[in-house]
Parts: structure tokens; sequence; C-alpha cells
DNA sequence: ACGCGGCATTGACACAGGTCAAGACCATCA
DNA sequence: TGATGGTCTTGACCTGTGTCAATGCCGCGT
């Protein structure tokens, strides 16, 4: 059931990105898929887990509750993203399936060895880190200043950038996006309530920004409007 | 002027914590220091930044701004915090100097050399790399769900917090904590306008939960209380 | 001693987004 | 065919925080 590493969707983008020959056997080796159905728990917060993963396919969800119950999605992580912290067990988050999810694991005292002898991966690793830095940087911007209307048109653009990413394809017109989440890990995700998210959605589709298909799926007529009404700098960024 | 690194204040929490021997004595002698005033800009973003640092003393703040001119401060250096980004020339953030501030620098391609052949300190940058996520993370949960007044008395806790760390001992009960910010620089950090800022540190104090030293110090009688208002879990998370 | 400029505080008011509540849509299953 | 439960939408109202404006505080230079 396990896809050679050679063959994998997300060979050129994943942790495993720079491995090679050897490396890439090791890994082939000692790796093992976990499937998760959508909104089953993959793992909770203070407790231990055994493994470190990279999605293949699906997504998952990193969030953090307040005694409360107020609840914030700290981490979306789409194919290739990587999941746990090598040298701690015990995740800091609770990590949910949002969409049915498939990982590529593997045992964390293995993993850790490989990611000491080998500068490969633990390069690969850091860089793949302080872009989720930068990432979760872009997202304090988002929290901090956005408006619930831009909040949702960024997410948008996200998903769309992400998708071209993986498909090494600039995103263009008339592109649509399948949305992987329900209005509440939406809001969850963008520090809103889930009504707030409905209403801007309906929103942008009486403006003519976005069209709805079914409930998850928005055709965008006109990318760069979409980009526009995100309130991010129109020349948008590093390549990538 | 320089001080040797094994007299250095942040000998152990720097990105030299893991270093000994010859590895220190080639920091020691690459290694060059710069100094800013309060309110000096430090690199701008999209500009191209010749070096590395390490935060010897003071605090530097990294923000982004959007086209409208909201800016978003997305991350707070303190001392033996690490500044730039490896292997990307171009700073993706604005870094300005928020109160005097003292780097260590190293410029960039030795520095990157050092990464490549010494997995000692490519392993420590790692491991602070990840830190600065967990950080940032916290922060979103900040951003996207606290009130005013929990933002606030977050912010205190974590000031306390690292000061904590980085002199070894615990906070405990009738601490002073020095602002080394203004209230507008608070405002960009907790994603708030300076005038709520004024108004929740008028409130904290009204109700005893802080007292004022001057404008810029404020002391706390009773830092459980303080950390109970910051609405985080009061087991407070990993001890550093 | 005085006036100036930067920071901070406080008040009055407006408004974006939260809250509460009613219903619509739609797949599944008896 | 209708009942059920999950998801989404929409409306009416409320509240926390932003906005705009006035004033206070304090260190500094002359």
């Amino acid at each position: 059931m396990q896809v050679p590493c050679a063959d994998c969707p997300i060979r050129y983008r994943a942790v495993c990105a720079t491995c090679e020959g050897g490396d890439l056997d090791r890994l082939d080796a000692t790796k093992y898929y976990r499937r998760y159905q959508a909104g089953q728990t993959v793992a909770l917060s203070g407790e231990r887990m055994e493994f470190v993963a990279s999605v293949v396919s699906g997504v998952a969800g990193l969030s953090q509750t307040m005694e409360d119950g107020r609840t914030q999605m700290v981490g979306l992580l789409l194919p290739s993203d990587f999941l746990g912290r090598p040298g701690r067990a015990v995740s800091a988050y609770d990590v949910t399936a949002l969409s049915d999810l498939l990982l590529c694991c593997f045992r964390r005292k293995p993993f850790e060895d490989l990611l000491r002898s080998n500068p490969r991966i633990s390069g690969r690793l850091l860089d793949m880190t302080l872009d989720d830095l930068d990432a979760a940087r872009e997202w304090l911007l988002l929290l901090g200043r956005k408006s619930a209307r831009e909040k949702i048109a960024s997410f948008l653009v996200i998903l769309a950038r992400r998708h071209a990413a993986l498909h090494q394809a600039p995103p263009g017109d008339g592109i649509d996006i399948e949305l992987p989440l329900t209005r509440e890990a939406m809001a969850d995700y963008l520090g809103l309530t889930l009504e707030t998210v409905s209403r801007q959605i309906s929103a942008l589709k009486r403006d003519g920004v976005i069209h709805l298909v079914g409930k998850r799926q928005v055709s965008v007529p006109d990318f760069n409007r979409l980009a526009a009404e995100s309130g991010d700098d129109s020349d948008g960024g590093l390549p990538i």
C-alpha cells in the first residue's frame, strides 16, 4: 500500500526533497503510512506523539484552545508540510484531520538519528521551518490588522498559491479553489466567528469577486481582483 | 570594544550556545559589533542585509506594513535572539531598534559556511527557529482570540518570563518589569491602537493588578493574578 | 524659567464584528 | 417519503475596540 519514495507526489517539496540514493532508501525502509478520516484527532496537546510525518494528501490543522473554549488554529498543514517537532515528543498543539488525511510517518528515534547524521535533511528541515515561521508571521499581520473581508480574501489567495505551488503553475484567472474546511474551521483559522465567515463569503459573491460552486468550491474569475481584496502588497512577495 | 565570547552575557542562550573551543575561536575572530540608537532602522523589508546577528542587549522589532500604512509587529527580538535568515539575504521585514541596541554580527558568507560545516551550530539554529515558531503560534492565539485586557496581561507575562529566563530565576511576586517599548510599539505588537493600550494599562492599574513606576516600569504585586488575567493555561507551558 | 515636542491619558462617539436566534439546504437512513 | 442531524445562511441587536480630539506630563534646549 506504500508508494515508493521515487514516485511520491510530494517528493520534491517535503523534508525528503534533498535526499538521494542511499538516504532515500533508508527513509523508504523506515517510513509507514497512517490514514485519518476528516474530523479525527491526530494528536492532543500535551500528549506524546511517537512519530513525525509529512502530509502526503489531505489537510491537517494545528490548534490551541483556551480554558474557556475559545480556539485558534495556528497552522494549516497541506501536502508536503511537516508535522511534529524533532527533539520534543510532546505535542504543543491539538492536531486534527480537517479532511481525509494521509501521513508518511517516521518513528522519532530513527528520524532524529538521521537528522543528526545527514546535513541534507537537517538543512532542508531548517529551511522548511524558516518558511513556516515566515508564514506564521504573515498570519500575524492577518490576525492583527486585517478586516474580515480581507481575511477571507487572503485565505483564498493562500489556498490558490499553495495549490499552484504543488502543481508548479502560477494561479491564474478562472481557477477553482476547493475549500477543504468547514466554515467553522475557517473561522478558527481566521480569528473570526463562523457567522462572519459566512457573511463575508456571501458579500464577496454578491460583489462578483468569487462564484460559489456548491458550498465548498469557489471559482475566481479575476485573480488580481481577489488579491487586491486581500490587502497584501500586489507585487506578492517571493516566488516559490 | 568587543567582549570575548567566553565572557559574553548571552553565551548560553544564543546561536553560539553549543559552541566550544575551536568553533568559538572561529566565531570570535569573525564577529563584529554594531550599535543602534532607539528608533533607528536596522534593515528595511526588501533590502539586502549583509549580516546575520545575535541581539546582545536592547530590543529590536520586526514589523510588516500594509500599503495603506497599517502595521503589525511580527517579532520582538530580546537579548540572545537571532536576527536574519541564513540563505536569504533580502530582509522580509522592517527591523527597528526599539531601544538602544547592541548586535553581535557575522557576515553572511562565513556564517553560512559555518552552518554547513558545523552541525552544532545548525542544530542550535534549528532549535531556536522552532522556538520562534512556537512563540509566533502563541502570538497567533493572542491576536486572534484574546481581549485587549488579556493581550496586555499576556505581554507583561512574556516580558517577565524572558527577563527571568535570561537571569535564570523564575518570575515571582513583587517583580518590576521594564517596558522597553512606547505605547505605540506595544499597540503594533498587540494588534491594538495606542489608545486602547493606554486604557487597558490604566484599567489594570485601577484594579490593582499592576502598579506603575513612571510610565515605563510596572511592578507586579501578585504574579499569578497577572497570569490569570492573561487567559493562558495557568500551568504555564514548558519550563525553559 | 520658559516653551517646545514627544509621549501618554482620557473622553465622546461610531462601527465592525460578535452573539443569539430562526431557518434553509442537503445527505443519509429508516 | 419523511425524519434527523450537520452545515450553512441570514437577520436583529449589542459590545469592544477603533477614531477623532482635547488635554496632561515631562525632559530638553535655550
